[in-house]
DNA sequence: TATTTATTTCCATATGTCTGGAAATATCGA
DNA sequence: TCGATATTTCCAGACATATGGAAATAAATA
């Protein structure tokens, strides 16, 4: 992952309603929410939380699809993935109790070490 | 994690230099390195690094010892296994290939789901 | 076509962040 | 005590972000 990537989704996700908005995508799946009911969920205005859909949204942490005439916002799962690795990734380059955590399939190993 | 923990931790790094002092500190490991050497190391000003030191120290990301006319900054190593260890949180809920990730300790299991 | 529903874009205001010059504080050595 | 070194605090200008009212766009339905 780019560093400039990293510092825009680390951006994104440092926002209590953009933070709860994309918590609340992950745990909903694969069959995402609509903006209204994101909106709604969380008490935030509808165009308050459009604004922070498209922060998250161009920092390619969750993706959107019009359905009818809702749009339904999806995360996307390899970005978020990406970020953990990032941020493990240098804590394991010597001091892997450091970070205490395993990526999967990073190297031949089982662990980011 | 408490989610302001989390938002501010995000946020502090969510900063070129920050992020690129706070990966510095990660690498050298509990040596730790002077605020004048983190500033020339990144070529940024010693009072513009010095505010970043504070923003990533009040995140609780890095402390602080003064060691003579130096003041050595260190890592938490805490606070980043408790970040990376939020962030994981939510996709493990359900959806552990989301996260791809093992946070050992976690729960009874060896991996964070 | 007109109306309702869903969402975004436009805009202005308020607030917060980044930056670095200058001065203040702290420590060491002579 | 003086001067040099290390770091922080103070400050102000430039810039970016958060917010929500109002209008614009888009789609369904009658």
């Amino acid at each position: 992952m780019e560093i400039n990537t990293a510092i825009s989704a680390l951006g994104a996700l440092a926002q209590e309603h953009r933070l709860a908005a994309f918590r609340l995508l992950v745990r909903v799946g694969e069959d995402g929410m609509a903006a209204g009911d994101l909106a709604r969920s969380l008490a935030v205005p509808h165009n308050t939380m459009s604004t922070h859909l498209s922060v998250l949204s161009q920092a390619g942490l969750i993706t959107s699809q019009r359905n009818g005439r809702s749009i339904i916002y999806r995360i996307v799962p390899d970005v978020m993935r990406d970020l953990l690795g990032f941020l493990a990734d240098d804590c394991c380059q010597g001091r892997p109790e450091l970070c205490g955590i395993a990526v999967p399939g990073k190297t031949s190993t089982s662990t980011c070490c």
